[in-house]
DNA sequence: ACCGCTTTGGTACTTTAGTATGACCCAATA
DNA sequence: TATTGGGTCATACTAAAGTACCAAAGCGGT
């Protein structure tokens, strides 16, 4: 936030020190008028990407990131979002307790509680549910 | 493509057009100078955040389309990749199976030729699968 | 030391998922 | 007309997945 200010501020002061420069610079007649009207010209083009690309990088939420509030609001424990991540990726319970160095038995039970806490019946559906909380 | 060179070419026309102005303003004085400033200014402002808006348009690969040339790659037909798309909604295959009027037989047998064709053990493998080739 | 919670693991069971194989229908096509 | 490919469905089987219930070990907090 206060950068932002910092940057604007020396904006504006840029654009009034490059008004000045060209009224001083064309009644005087020591620059072509030509180079003043592409350097402001340069400079808007300039101002004007950046403060497009500011605006669209604030309203983009489609790179939504992961929730952690609603993690532990489900009451999601570490070891089980471990597990979640292993079953969106498409691992099978075994697989899960081969990389854990845990026996699917474990797996299993992590698993029943993650379908209970995100309200699914089948593991590909918590996937999606996960998806869809931003969870994952 | 031929909109783009159409609204390029007027762009330049344009630009073109506002230098020739503000040179002939600017040496009968019939506009202010800092008019004619401000027109330049504001025209390539809104320029920059166009081309902008265009570019970031076009180099966001997060929301990657879906690649069909890639489903036909991978010999996936009409209604495989209709069940493909039930399960990775997280639907079973009873589930699919009754929403497209279908037996439970026939999704499996869909299922199973996915996974072939995906190369995918089990259907959230085949998901993941799908997913980062871009045909989900 | 005790409590609450997580983690781990097991048994026994039911339910889905997935494989293999064969069959039939239908439409496009060689 | 015969062939090919997609779609449908069934049976019989094996393999995962999931449920229910229990129990022990570990660990931070009071």
């Amino acid at each position: 936030m206060k950068k932002t200010i910092l940057v604007f501020g020396l904006l504006i002061l840029a654009i009034l020190l490059l008004f000045q420069l060209s009224k001083y610079t064309l009644t005087t007649g020591d620059v072509s008028t030509e180079i003043v009207v592409s350097v402001i010209a340069l400079t808007f083009f300039i101002i004007g990407i950046y403060i497009n690309k500011k605006s669209l990088h604030k309203k983009t939420p489609d790179s939504a990131e992961i929730d952690k509030n609603k993690i532990k609001e489900l009451e999601i424990t570490a070891r089980e979002y471990e597990v979640l991540q292993y079953i969106s990726a498409g691992l099978s319970n075994k697989e899960i307790g081969d990389t854990l160095f845990l026996s699917e038995s474990t797996i299993k039970t992590h698993v029943s509680n993650l379908l209970v806490k995100l309200n699914a019946k089948r593991r590909t559906q918590a996937v999606q549910i996960a998806k869809s909380l931003n969870i994952i």
